[in-house]
RNA sequence: GCGGAAGUGGCGAAAUUGGUAGACGCGCUGGAUUUAGGUUCCAGUGUCUUACGACGUGAGAGUUCGAGUCUCUCCUUCCGCACCA
């Protein structure tokens, strides 16, 4: 037997038994409840760091914690894999952006593989394979033919100099990353997909989402953005203007229009107006941070036209302004300088007419010459709707307007439809054909995929495949006259929407998804970084209604319950390779094995909380294990668990607490997922194994009984040294699916200690039998003589028993 | 500006339902083992006080027999959104 403990060999040797054996391979079983236990795949970087260590170590306790609970676990791991990093590095190592996305894949699957994380690697994808990205273009050509997938002009970061399109992280300061030339925005047709459709039925289902954190759910929630309101069209030359409100009580109180440089009747007027359309250009070349935005000076012009007031038929100024937004709701707002903040400083900026229709209400009155009104109250100076409070108001003005056929209620959303075009080489291409005659056409099924081609000349700038006529000559799908491809890439947001149920028809050449996906959707554990709260979190459950509405699924929703794990700091910092206070894992793992490096994370911090790096704290979690090892081995073997009827109470102390530990550690796991408090409960359990003497066979039984729970509670952090101490301990093989049980007798106690108090200060603890009642723990406690001392002169005025917990007496 | 979360020893943290504040670990102090360093083991470790005891969970109030926990006001930090009509 050996007694040096010796992590490296002995963790390479199980993770090569495991994979051998196919140890963490499922496939679909009826007779047990199935789990499915995801952490958010990586973005194949080449190197894994700290904070990959820390959410695939969360995600693996929680998926052996549930295979300890005897259910059908899948876990599976895969690959990000399309992106622009893989561009940036082809053009700083000329090296193809497969190629190098392909090793670095493999450097960080053995890396990943060094940490004993139980994937089913079986099912390992990555996004970058036609095989993945076929589904993803066939699904996309099934969005088109239902109407959710449509194009339209959209502005982009474009530099003149290298003639290329930039993602928005390639604008620095607002100039060109690679030339310094000063970004334009310009406008091109763009894919997109009505996620809009949707945004009621995503706000509802947050409310389905109980066991996700409630921070994510309001980001969510903030970021749909639903309001209520009315639609009013404005009387204008021919046509209308229309505007969105929500407020539309306060209608009469609108003395003019404020329309965004980008609307139409704008742009009309403009063509005619070279003053206009200078100061349209002015304001719309501002290109600042959008935290300035809200700040920042609001600017505005008399266009000179006139709308009409849609109730009184006055006439209404129209005004170009800079803080109205083109994207949000019709481009136009109708100006109620008296009842808005940002109307009334543009309206006492330009002179314009102050209307106050909305009366004082109690306890807040209005200061007109400070600031616009913001109270809800009766109606002033509205005629016919004169004294009518906000419900009221708004009811019997939307009513007016439905009469004349000039406006309803409406509810408008801050979401956006989605851009999935990007103007990039590392992604999926977007399987269209561009045909002169019958415009975009979805390339047929048969068709696909699409293949993205992989042996290009890369020199960055540009995509590849748009100076690839191999790539987009081709012939209409549909009339056989020469089309143009598209050459435009998919966000990769669209591969991550999915993914979670690829991983369940991994397999299938023949289908997006089948029966399988079925069997484990939902995912009933996802763990990720907070910083998915809103985009990725939210396009997947996107993409998940999408495919349920074409029968591919038949859940609402993605997954169950989410875990958003907190960063890894340093000194106080994230960990980042820009700042240099990055720990390379690799490192730690060579020095201390994995079962150390898991063991830490979990232990230095709750797993939503950031987690403050510790050299040291590192060291102890290594000390505890080396304890561990130390404490089977001088044990030895296990004798046979008979235990007599009647124990001292020291032994029965030390089972107490075997149990005790065994159930907090399980609520730790599985309600509460706070396994640092389970890491410090087991830590306290073999405290006391160790203390405890084994002077004879009830002992050693009873320590036995211990140090198996200990060993059964730690696998799903340690798996490797427990398993290996199994052995030692038991001369049998690792049981996994046997989570240990409490024995309730041993959690029942002959006697208690109650804290007594005396006006809410400890005073002593007195042992009350258990089954002493209050009256007698009263009486117990009122023979300590420190409490004696403490009433000495004193009246007893009441006293409160807390059962099983403390007396306070309080006294005067 | 709006919304959310958090503030506890020298440090990471614990206290789950209003009931002994500081579990567990790090660090530090003293001791044992060791030629020495490291390792390992034992004891101690919130502050003040000789002691009895008093004080102590960002600040201040309140509710309660009893508050880290509940309520109100304020301060600080972090996160998200940001002219959304």
């Amino acid at each position: 037997m050996s007694q040096e403990y010796t992590p490296q060999s002995l963790e390479i040797a199980l993770q090569h038994a495991w994979a051998e054996t196919g140890r963490f391979a499922v496939k679909r079983d009826d007779t047990r409840e199935k789990f499915y236990c995801l952490a958010m795949f990586p973005y194949p970087s080449g190197k894994l760091h700290m904070g990959h260590v820390r959410n695939y170590t969360i995600a693996d306790v929680i998926a052996r914690y549930q295979r300890m609970q005897g259910k059908n676990v899948l876990q599976p791991m895969g690959w990000d894999a399309f992106g622009l990093p893989a561009e940036n590095a082809a053009i700083q190592h000329q090296v193809p952006p497969a190629q190098w996305t392909h090793q670095n894949i493999a450097d960080m699957r053995t890396q990943l593989a060094r940490l004993g994380f139980a994937y089913d690697w079986d099912r390992e994808l990555a996004t970058c394979a036609p095989e993945y990205y076929r589904w993803e273009q066939w699904f996309f050509t099934q969005l088109m033919q239902r109407g959710l997938a449509y194009k339209k002009e959209a502005d982009v970061n474009w530099c003149e100099n290298d003639q290329t399109v930039l993602a928005n992280e390639q604008v620095v300061d607002g100039k060109c990353w690679r030339c310094d030339n000063p970004v334009e925005r310009k406008a091109i047709n763009q894919w997109f997909i009505k996620i809009t459709a949707y945004a009621q039925e995503l706000l509802d289902d947050l409310d389905k989402l109980t066991e996700w954190p409630e921070q994510v759910r309001t980001m969510q929630r903030n970021w749909i953005g639903r309001s209520e309101g009315a639609t009013i069209r404005f009387p204008f030359a021919e046509d209308h203007i229309e505007v969105y409100t929500t407020r539309p009580d306060t209608l009469m109180g609108a003395t003019y229009l404020a329309l965004a440089p980008q609307h139409p009747v704008v742009q009309a007027a403009a063509a005619q107006n070279p003053a206009l359309a200078k100061f349209c250009d002015e304001i719309g070349a501002i290109k600042v941070a959008e935290a300035d935005m809200a700040t920042m000076e609001k600017l505005g012009m008399d266009t000179g036209l006139r709308a009409a007031h849609p109730i009184t038929g006055a006439a209404m100024p129209i005004w170009v302004a800079n803080f109205v937004l083109m994207g949000y709701g019709s481009g136009a707002v109708m100006s109620v300088p008296a009842h808005d903040q940002r109307d009334w400083e543009f309206a006492q900026k330009y002179s314009l007419p102050i209307v106050q229709v909305v009366a004082d209400v109690p306890d807040h009155p209005s200061d007109l010459a400070t600031g616009a009104y913001l109270e809800r109250g009766p109606l002033m100076q509205s005629g016919a709707f004169d004294g009518l409070d906000f419900d009221a108001a708004f009811d019997a003005i939307v009513e007016e307007l439905e009469r004349r056929q000039l406006g309803q209620k409406s509810v408008n959303f801050r979401l956006r439809d989605w851009g999935v075009s990007r103007q990039r080489y590392w992604g999926a291409p977007i399987p269209v054909i561009n045909c002169k005659a019958c415009g975009a056409v979805p390339v047929p099924e048969e068709q696909l995929p699409v293949i993205l081609p992989t042996d290009v000349a890369f020199e960055g700038v540009g995509s590849p495949i748009k100076e690839m006529p191999s790539f987009f000559d081709t012939q209409c799908p549909q009339c056989g006259a020469s089309a143009r491809r598209e050459t435009d890439t998919f966000d990769t947001f669209m591969e991550s929407s999915w993914y979670y149920a690829r991983y369940a028809s991994v397999h299938n050449p023949h289908a997006m998804l089948d029966g399988e996906a079925d069997y484990w959707l939902e995912v009933d554990q996802y763990v990720g970084g907070i910083e998915h709260a809103i985009l990725h979190l939210l396009y997947a459950r996107f993409f998940h209604k999408l495919m349920r509405d074409a029968g591919l699924v038949s859940s609402d929703e993605p997954f169950k319950r989410l875990l958003t794990q907190g960063m890894v700091l340093k000194d106080g910092a994230k960990m980042s390779k820009s700042r240099g206070n990055t720990v390379d894992p690799q490192a730690l793992i060579d020095r201390y094995g994995a079962d150390t490096v898991r063991l830490f994370s979990m232990f230095a911090a709750p797993p939503e909380q950031s987690l403050e790096w510790s050299d040291s704290g590192v060291e102890g979690a290594h000390r505890f294990i080396k304890r561990l090892w130390r404490l089977v081995h001088d044990f030895g073997s296990a004798e046979k668990l008979s235990l007599p009827t009647t124990l001292t109470l020291e032994q029965k102390n030390l089972r107490r607490k075997t149990h005790e530990t065994i159930a907090k550690v399980s609520d730790d796991y599985g309600r509460r997922q706070t396994f640092n408090t389970a890491v410090a409960a087991i830590m306290e359990l073999c405290n006391e194994l160790g203390r405890h003497p084994s002077e004879n066979s009830t002992d050693r039984a009873i320590i036995s009984e211990g140090l198996h729970a200990v060993l059964q509670m730690l696998w799903p952090i340690t798996p490797h040294i427990t398993e290996h101490l199994w052995q030692q301990l038991t001369g049998q093989t690792f049981v996994e699916s046997l989570w240990p049980v409490v024995d309730d007798n041993a959690l029942d106690r002959d006697e208690l200690e109650i804290v007594v108090q005396v006006n809410g200060k400890v005073r002593g603890k007195v042992m009350v039998p258990a089954s002493a009642d209050n009256a007698a723990i009263e009486a117990l406690a009122m023979e300590q003589d420190n409490v004696k001392r403490f009433l000495a002169d004193k009246t007893v005025r009441k006293v409160i028993v807390v059962p099983q917990k403390l007396v306070n007496i309080v006294a005067q």
